[in-house]
RNA sequence: GCGCCCAUAGCUCAAUUGGCAGAGCAAAUGACUCUUAAUCAUUAGGUUGUAGGUUCGAUUCCUACUGGGCGCACCA
């Protein structure tokens, strides 16, 4: 097609469109009144035949013309109900009109309910208004019933057009809808435990002139007024915690995060990230915190019908295992104790590539991913790693080469991260310019020395435990959902 | 970033060894006053992702490019 308007269904809405107004009809409406949506009419016909009459709205979703009489189905955020036209109601002005209703328009109609032959909930349409007249068909499949079952035909189904067009995606899958709408659901669950708990939600910049918080490359941006170069935040830790140390007792935060890498199953370049930071607290109390927000979330999402069946059941308290025992017990020896080039070949058998070009700590993490993490599919919480690997960490009591960190894995993934939260300003500056000595030896993801941060620490930081959590992550392990791309509303694409 | 695969009508898909580009749905016209993947008849709808090449002839074979999917790498 050379251009859309020529394009002959389009051209056909739009004749359609022109005939509307020469009526007198506008197809742009500014309200309409419902009294009921779909599921609520067909609750309000219950088990009778005939019912009162309702006002529903919404897209025309299937037609079928018979003559003198039409059946359709309206789709609305509840559901659907089915419609039925008869001439000798409607009258002969309105019957002309309704040959101008295309599926895909969203239509305001009033009438009885009543039940057909059937056995189908259906509204004797008295009145019907056209509110938005659709000019581009929607690609509607069909629908039928077998066994209880829906089962669609010829849908809206390549990959890439749904995630590039995700208002039709959304438009012709409720089920689509479904799983957003659970994700929404598990995500209020989460701000409902913390608020319950005494967290204060804040919200920290986006734009941020030093990045921190995580071993990751970031986006870079340019203010121009300004004239300076600005990242956008791979983590919210630095300035939360930045929050404790003004007075704050307990914050969180729910917001995106930008992190400058690959894109597959489960990363895209912007994800959702919770964090929260508590004063007084250490990692242990973090754990059982983290733990019942997991079962918080887990009942929101089996909440949803859609999603009850595969919710994994969770039994708290989750296993604990110590990072370097289960990596000693893979590695069969004691993994600290290794020098650098026997870490090496065993990355080297364990598949990791160029293990040469990797600092120890980055061997280390490899390593553990490649053996440990893989295999943790029950909920688990991995404790104590090492001090190199965990910048912004607290040395465990009794343990200095330790910190007391933990993250909880589940499905093979990292679900949370959290520590009793370094609080010395003397050896987090000694920590961050470790990392700056790693950062120049070529480590592109390890962080600088934040001198604005170590300055807030130094006015005396309480202790405290910290968390975080990838929403994303975690939706897709309660829904049995596998692509990050089906969890994300808008993922990033290329431009079409 | 690397490898493999995919791109045909608005949507979902066909097209034999390289030989006139098709079907279903959606659309238009007509028939039908309880249908429901409604049905029936007729009609229209295409620069086969883009640019080149091989060939008498390319949707089909080759090259490059664009976009996508899957896997690997990086990462959470």
């Amino acid at each position: 097609m050379t251009t859309e308007e020529q394009n002959f269904v389009l051209k056909a809405r739009r004749e359609k469109h022109d005939a509307l107004i020469a009526r007198g009809i506008a197809p742009y409406a500014y309200r309409f009144v419902r009294t009921h949506t779909s599921a609520s009419a067909v609750a309000a016909l219950g088990q009778a035949d005939e019912g009162e009459v309702v006002r529903v709205a919404g897209r025309i979703v299937a037609w079928r013309g018979q003559g003198k009489t039409s059946f359709a189905h309206l789709a609305d955020d509840a559901g659907r109900i089915q419609l039925y036209f008869r001439k000798d109601d409607l009258g002969e002005e309105l019957s002309e009109t309704l040959k101008l209703f295309d599926i895909g328009d969203v239509i305001g109609i009033s009438g009885a309910l009543f039940r057909t032959k059937t056995g189908e909930a259906t509204v004797r349409v008295a009145s019907a208004e056209m509110l938005a007249k659709s000019l581009r068909p929607l690609p509607f499949g069909k629908e039928e019933t077998v066994d209880g079952v829906i089962v669609r035909h010829s849908g809206f189904s390549d990959p890439e057009q749904r995630y590039r067009q995700r208002a039709v995606d959304l438009a012709v899958h409720p089920d689509v809808r479904a799983s957003f709408v659970a994700r929404s659901k598990m995500i209020s669950a989460l701000r409902a435990f913390l608020d319950a708990k005494g967290f204060l939600e804040v919200e920290t910049p986006v734009l941020q002139p030093l990045y921190g918080g995580a071993a990751a490359r970031p986006f870079t941006t340019h203010h121009n007024a300004l004239d300076m170069p600005l990242f956008l935040r791979i983590a919210d830790e630095l300035y939360l915690k930045r929050l404790i140390v003004g007075g704050f007792d307990a914050v969180y935060e729910i917001g995106h995060d930008f992190r400058n890498e690959g894109v597959d199953r489960t990363h895209n370049p912007e994800f959702t990230m919770l964090e929260w930071y508590q004063a007084y607290a250490d990692y242990t109390d973090m754990m059982l915190l983290v733990e019942q927000l997991l079962v918080a979330a887990a009942n929101a999402v089996r909440a949803h019908p859609a999603y009850a069946a595969s919710v994994p059941a969770l039994a708290t308290p989750f296993p604990r295992i110590e990072w370097v025992s289960a990596l000693n017990t893979v590695l069969g020896g004691d993994a600290l104790a290794m020098s650098d080039a026997e870490l090496q070949s065993a990355a080297e058998r364990a598949g990791v590539a160029k293990p040469d070009t990797l600092s120890r700590p980055k061997l280390l993490d490899e390593l553990f991913q490649a053996h440990v993490e893989r295999a943790l599919h029950e909920p688990t919480f991995v404790v104590d790693y090492p001090l190199e690997l965990s910048p912004l960490a607290k040395p465990k009591r009794g343990a200095p080469g330790l910190t007391e960190r933990f993250e909880l894995f589940a499905g093979g993934r990292e679900l949370a991260n959290a520590f009793s939260e370094l609080n010395d300003p003397i050896d987090q500056r000694r920590r961050f310019e470790a990392q700056a000595k790693l950062r120049a030896a070529g480590d592109e993801e390890a962080p600088g020395v934040d001198e604005d941060y170590l300055r807030a620490m130094e006015h005396g930081m309480p202790p405290m435990g910290g968390v975080g959590v990838g929403i994303d992550r975690l939706f897709m392990y309660l829904s049995g959902i596998s692509h990050i791309r089906d969890v994300i509303l808008f993922p990033t694409m290329r431009p079409e």
